[in-house]
DNA sequence: TTCAAATACATGCAACTGCAACCAATTGGA
DNA sequence: TCCAATTGGTTGCAGTTGCATGTATTTGAA
């Protein structure tokens, strides 16, 4: 466990970085000069909308989506003061919450695929043969399994990326049931338009 | 250019994000856990041990490390203050700098890759095959070179991120060249032990 | 029943990042 | 020669992250 790797796996490691790097770079940027959110945004809706509309609790998206609790939590927040996420209480158990995705969320989802979509082409896809494409696929598939099942210290991690990403997601946008017993501290920074 | 990706792209940056973050993640904390200084460090200090004794100049070095120009600045502080890098003037342009790494940076620097890199083994080394290792090396390799030479406009990125990480580095410390004409604003940061 | 431990979430603080604005030296015409 | 444009680097500010801590609720065992 305590050996050196070797030169091909400290170069491979070296490229992830980068290539990642690369890609988040242009994709981000691709995303802030249409004036949309940030990336984190984009994959905290889009685990919010996949499970029908009964939403998730945070310690889910927690995992879901690698974040520490404390930075989930402020978050949540954004998408609250933006309107794209709300908070309700989770009768089953008074110290949890439910976050859902409002209407106006599902709605920057989707103009934010318009622009994400097309970034993932310019920087993976179109460098990429398809069968190219499915092999570092598998092969990354099997690395993140292997991690969390291995050494799955920090959380399970969700099971599937999942391609998801345009979808009727059929249902009322708030939950009929929920019924706001108001959540505790709700001192809540300022909103901000995200503009 | 503006086509949608395959779902199979989708999924394979959705992974390269999760493997990028799990891996990264794991390294950072056994950097902390021994009371090292953060990867940022070992990057900057990696390319400054590089080419001979020369030293870099900041320009260079935001290139190699993909980093912006006032964060790299911001960066130098942080080595400098550590005792771990200096600056030095560029004598043929009263504009410029050569950052180079000091004897404490060359220590630093080997003491981290006995936690770097059993690090990487056991976030990625591990996981993979020697052959699977090699073909998610050209893979990514690929990537990275497409990325850097089609739609370079940030930067043309270091050409390769090279494999050495312990080497004899011979020559002295501080180059005998560099004649310390004092460096323009020089109202830096307070120093703190990285401790 | 009662109370310590665990769970779910929030927050203060320090550090780090990105953006925009800034200053100084150099270059390149007119 | 002179001055606008460019290049190299720094800094103020606002926003984001990590860490540690705090608070409310629930669980579980005596």
């Amino acid at each position: 466990m305590a050996t050196n790797p070797s030169s091909t796996v400290v170069r491979a490691w070296a490229r992830l970085v980068k290539a990642q790097q690369f890609a988040q770079g242009a994709i981000e940027s691709r995303l802030k000069a249409a004036r949309l959110p940030p990336l984190a945004w984009y994959d905290a809706l889009l685990e919010l909308e996949r499970p029908g509309t009964c939403g998730l609790r945070p310690f889910e998206l927690e995992r879901a989506l690698l974040l520490s609790q404390c930075n989930l939590s402020r978050l949540i927040d954004r998408l609250e003061n933006a309107g794209y996420a709300g908070r309700r209480v989770y009768e089953q158990d008074g110290r949890g919450q439910v976050v859902v995705i409002t209407a106006a969320g599902k709605s920057i989802r989707r103009r934010m695929w318009a622009v994400y979509g097309p970034a993932i082409q310019g920087a993976l896809g179109a460098h990429l043969t398809p069968h190219q494409a499915a092999v570092l696929d598998e092969l990354l598939g099997a690395m993140v399994a292997k991690s969390t099942a291995h050494q799955g210290r920090r959380a399970p991690l969700v099971a599937e990326p999942a391609p998801l990403h345009v979808r009727p997601a059929a249902g009322s946008t708030n939950s009929p049931t929920a019924q706001r017993r108001r959540l505790r501290p709700a001192s809540r920074r300022a909103a901000r338009r995200p503009s």
